[in-house]
DNA sequence: ATGAAAGCGCTAACAT
DNA sequence: ATGTTAGCGCTTTCAT
């Protein structure tokens, strides 16, 4: 692999020239531009973006932290990020956490080593103080999950509200019994979409009763399962559901359909994310719309917005409730 | 961000001792060592990788290039080679490429600017002719999808078989007219299944009826759904459908049921890839399943070896037809 | 318009 | 055991 100085040679030029040509520098005549684009064909000389990047102190890489690249929800909003970064000749490094802080230190120190610009991150499980600490030196933003009041801009949306929205609905819809499979409390939209679940039944005057309210450790199929599982062995069962992710809402569709009972007849439920098998499924899935890739685009302009030394506000996205089979009787 | 100048200046030695220190070299005396670790913490002092990368022209990045994030077959594959990867000090540039040859050269680039140490293809839309090209002096291995006779390593498994073994599931449960929806043939794996479709009929005296081959743009649920309803206006409707991918099985799943009829006693039908969500449709779907996890392992192990100057032999890996509802009648 | 040279942060060969 | 120094490939300032 040929490198500056070889093309500087063959062209009979310096390599700060041959550095002007790569980088489209003006002041280059034309004669001189050709001999070097010449060279550099004829030795199919390629910049090393180490020797760059080591001067300029930047990699134009961007590190995109979620807990498990398996969650389609993901998935979409690094399409969004990824479109960006691009679009301005950025690129992205994902690293999957698995919601463990060593991991979590390897990109850390990507960051700090220089290797890369800045931190998107999506894991509800990172770790806050070392992320804040990394935060004071490095451009970092949160997307979907945030800190209420923490100094890190964020783009997520209204969690509650939304929470607050898919509830009404299925009271609406005559439900008075509503059971919440939610994920571990410990994260913050677990919590904000539990006051908006508590929100609506109390605004219809409807009792929040806690064995309603199960809590899974993840957000697999399988944690919805076993969620439907153990509301379906309740005395008093519910009429309806509204679990926080589209996984664990598909994973209760899966039981109640094992179970015998009718969706949405003897029981009406309601995900959220809008993963695309949420239109998979039979009966098709209500569920609240997440902008996804548009939360991706933002972050990713945020982030390089930041890194760009500019200074950028948190945002809010607006969800929708798209209404399909699992809500219509 | 200290250097490492200011290290040793601070310890009061020499950068060298520094260097030896953060690379764990013998020969330091346990008091030297001390000094230096010392002045590292107290400078929170990280050694940059983009000096380190440039002084020994490697980057311990692996660029794993898919076309798509969101099909859930990559994923796993990409779990396999991302644990792979980081147990050998590698990280991972995960390169989704939509298929599109202008994103495709951004990866090259990386590679040839000696920003990343080696790619794992599963692009089966890769440029071939490029991919080649660059193998001549990089190291890269082909995952899932090959080429035939051709001089890049690459991990697989025997597809015709595979779906020879799926279509004479179906055959042994009395279908006598079998649909195959399939992808693009212009991709090895869509002939090689298409093969051992035409393989199992024709050992059972079964005719092969151009009609009842239907082509797909693509592997989303939707083109599954598409295919299904040109399949079912056949004045001569299948009983059973072997579809290359889950995704597209779900998607043919799902139009089935909305056509009224039943899985499997009206139509049986076996999918590919045993991604998650092929255990929570319902009924559950017959698949074949590729050992994606350890094919991403195996991939990984191949390309570092490969990097390491070693050569390294293609592998076929096993696979196993998952049997579930969709045909148990 | 072009060239010479310094220097980004690090490692390793060589010297002591 | 430790220090000195060249150099990885590039960009950019300062001369000319």
């Amino acid at each position: 692999m040929a490198n500056i100085q070889q093309v500087a040679q063959k062209a009979g030029v310096s390599v700060a020239t041959v550095s002007r040509v790569i980088n489209h520098a003006e002041s280059v005549a034309p004669k001189t531009r050709l001999k070097v684009e010449n060279a550099i064909k004829v030795l199919n000389y390629e910049p090393s973006m180490l020797g760059r990047n080591l001067r300029n102190s930047e990699s134009r890489l961007l590190i995109v932290l979620i807990p498990s690249i398996s969650n389609p929800f993901y998935t979409e909003v690094i399409n969004g990020i990824q479109n960006t970064a691009i679009a301005n000749n950025y690129n992205i490094l994902l690293g999957e956490t698995d919601s463990n802080p060593q991991r979590e230190n390897i990109y850390f120190n990507m960051i700090k080593n220089k290797l890369a610009d800045g931190v998107i991150s999506m894991d509800p499980a990172v770790n806050m103080k070392k992320l804040n600490d990394l935060a004071e030196k490095h451009p970092v933003i949160l997307c979907s999950e945030y800190v209420e009041g923490g100094s890190i801009p964020y783009v997520t949306i209204d969690n509650e509200l939304a929470a607050y929205h898919a509830v009404k609905h299925l009271i609406k819809l005559g439900n008075k019994k509503i059971a919440l499979i939610n994920s571990d409390e410990k994260f913050l939209y677990a919590r904000q979409r539990r006051r908006g679940y508590e929100r609506a039944l109390r605004e219809f005057d409807l009792p929040i009763r806690e064995e309603m309210i199960y809590h899974t450790k993840q957000l697999d199929f399988q944690d919805g399962v076993q969620a439907m599982r153990m509301l379906l062995q309740l005395n008093q069962k519910p009429s309806a559901v509204f679990a926080v992710s589209d996984t664990l809402a598909i994973g209760a569709l899966k039981e109640i359909n094992a179970s015998g009972l009718h969706v949405p007849d003897d029981m009406a439920i309601v995900g959220f994310d809008k993963i695309s098998f949420s239109n998979m499924t039979n009966p098709t899935l209500t569920t609240v719309s997440q902008p996804m890739y548009k939360m991706g685009c933002t972050a990713a302009n945020m982030l390089i917005n930041r890194i760009s030394g500019n200074n950028v506000e948190s945002i809010l996205l607006d969800h929708e409730l798209v209404i399909r089979e699992s809500t219509m009787g």
